[in-house]
RNA sequence: GGCCCCAUAGUCUAGUGGUUAGGACUCCGCUCUUUCAAGGCGGCAGCACGGGUUCGAGUCCCGUUGGGGCCA
């Protein structure tokens, strides 16, 4: 297929949803995997609320998985402007072409008579589509109606007849009649194009080749089709993607919660992790693999290979691939990425220098096995960057709040205050020492220890840890925690 | 309400007329270890239903049911 084009058409509303990402990839994997183009198009015809900082979410969100665009607003390309608010000329000439050639008709019915209209079609138990009243007006009675001022939209002439057939690369051949669609609207009373003719005037100044978009858009491609046809377009090749649903089973929604891009960002997702498993959400690459490299399912991705059938975003099992992106991630590249997360909690300083990017690089290599996010780090694994960690229930339950634990850490503190050589080998030698002396099992000082060290009874080995702690914090930390607990022991 | 789409375990999926229906997440059990939220091993669980077509149907056709989307 020669010079491959799709495209990426949000509407900037100021926050970029997963489901949107999960479109922008697919386009974007058919345009690399075919060594095409992948063009940025901001659909702001709906309203007027464009803003600069909404397109930045969008551009956020796509440079946070690494979706690059060949042409866009910023960085321009042969069919600039890619903002539709910018191309309202360009509209306008083709509705004129259509009004002129009688293909569309100007519509003088006020939003109350429509309502009017499709009141009495319900009644009738009938579809709610517009009848058409304005279509076949005489020169006279539109000149009497502009008269009064009345403000007249642009509402395209469709066939009453026949049918319109689309052959989709997913969903297959979807067959629509013609009488039952409405004349719809594309030119608003504002001068400005609805959203179905802009994205058909676009689609072909833009030479897109592929129009790959949700399911959500399959009816509409009725509209679309015919709309080339009247102007004279060649069609794009469609495919729409399976929608990607919530918990719920429906369509993946603000109400669903934590559904924007940068939520999964904040949350400590890896955008390699989150490219991974949104691939394989109505994509699969046939073998039994799941961790596929970005280069490995750009070569594999085929349209042929998507799925119809929508897909439950399981946020457990996305969780389960950012772990496994983590094992597989060097301390060195963790530490660097979670700098931000640590520094925005608080828990690590601006600036750090090399020896602490090295001591973090040692901190991640010792969790990441365990670590399923990043900001695994600033809960689970908080102990190692402040001493302001709670005790959790089982901790203070099977632990701290045993009789002859204080004892056990006071003396676990001195042994360790008088330990010259601070290192994991060390370290284990003292505590089994200590064990030994006290006639008990390794088990009964490392517990306790994890305990009043972490506040947890679960980690990495005890030993390890607190070889990456500084000794005097460790001291400071086992003597608090005795202390706290001798005084909650009741006394005899 | 009308139109359209979809249907393999709770979830993501493989499967293109003949398979003990495969893999992954979750969950459960066992095991190793100083702990598990880590590792190893194992297990539970699925072709929505009813008709056809066929020697043979998860796979093809029709219907039903269920879910979803669009239209206003």
């Amino acid at each position: 297929m020669p010079d491959i084009r799709t495209r990426f058409a949000p509407s900037p509303t100021g926050y970029m949803h997963i489901g949107n990402l999960h479109t922008a990839l697919f386009e974007w994997l058919f345009a690399r995997h075919h060594g095409g183009q992948f063009v940025l198009r901001i659909e702001d015809t709906d309203e007027a609320r464009h803003t600069p900082e909404a397109v930045t979410v969008i551009y956020e969100g796509l440079r946070w998985l690494g979706l690059d665009w060949d042409e866009g607003p910023d960085v321009g390309g042969p069919y600039a402007p890619y903002i539709q608010s910018e191309r309202v000329d360009i509209y306008r000439h083709y509705l004129a072409r259509l009004l002129e050639q009688g293909l569309a008709y100007e519509c003088f019915c006020t939003p109350e008579e429509l309502e009017q209209q499709r009141e009495a079609l319900r009644a009738r138990g009938l579809p709610p589509r517009y009848e058409g009243r304005c279509r076949r007006l005489s020169e006279r009675e539109k000149a009497a109606l502009r008269a009064v001022g009345r403000p007249a939209c642009i509402r395209f002439r469709t066939p009453e007849t026949g049918q319109t057939v689309i052959r989709d690369l997913i969903q297959g051949e979807v067959v629509y009649d013609n009488a039952l669609l409405g004349d719809p609207v594309i030119g608003k009373t504002s001068g400005f194009p609805t959203y179905h003719f802009a994205v058909v005037v676009d689609d072909f100044e833009m030479r897109i080749t592929h129009v790959i978009r949700a399911a959500e858009h399959l009816g509409n491609t009725q509209i679309h089709l015919l709309l080339q046809q009247a102007l004279g377009f060649p069609s794009p090749q469609y495919a729409h993607l399976p929608l990607i649903l919530g918990e719920d089973r429906s369509k993946l929604s603000k109400r669903h919660g934590a559904v924007s891009v940068m939520d999964y960002a904040e949350r400590g997702f890896l955008p390699e992790a989150m490219f991974n498993f949104l691939a394989l959400l109505g994509w699969s690459p046939g073998g039994t693999e799941e961790i596929l490299s970005r280069e490995e399912i750009i070569q594999r991705f085929t349209l042929e290979a998507c799925s119809a059938s929508p897909s439950v975003f399981d946020l457990t099992k996305a969780e389960w691939m950012n772990g496994e992106y983590m094992k597989a991630m060097s301390g060195e590249e963790i530490a660097r990425r979670l700098l931000p997360y640590l520094q925005k909690q608080g828990l690590f300083e601006g600036n750090p220098a090399p020896e602490r990017l090295a001591w973090l690089a040692r901190v991640a290599d010792l969790m990441k096995e365990r670590a399923p996010l990043l900001t695994t780090f600033t809960t689970w694994a908080r102990y190692f960057f402040t001493d302001d960690y709670p005790y959790d229930e089982k901790a203070r339950k099977r632990w701290l709040t045993k009789p002859d634990t204080p004892q056990t850490l006071r003396a676990l503190a001195d042994r360790l205050e008088a330990l010259g050589d601070w290192s994991a080998q060390s370290i284990e030698a003292e505590v089994r020492g200590l064990a030994e002396e006290l006639g008990v099992s390794a088990g009964q000082v490392i517990h306790p220890c994890r305990a009043a060290v972490t506040g947890t009874t679960v980690g990495p080995s005890l030993f390890h840890l607190l070889e990456l702690l500084a000794q005097q914090d460790v001291i400071h930390r086992l003597r608090r925690a005795a202390d706290q607990f001798a005084e909650d022991l009741p006394a005899d």
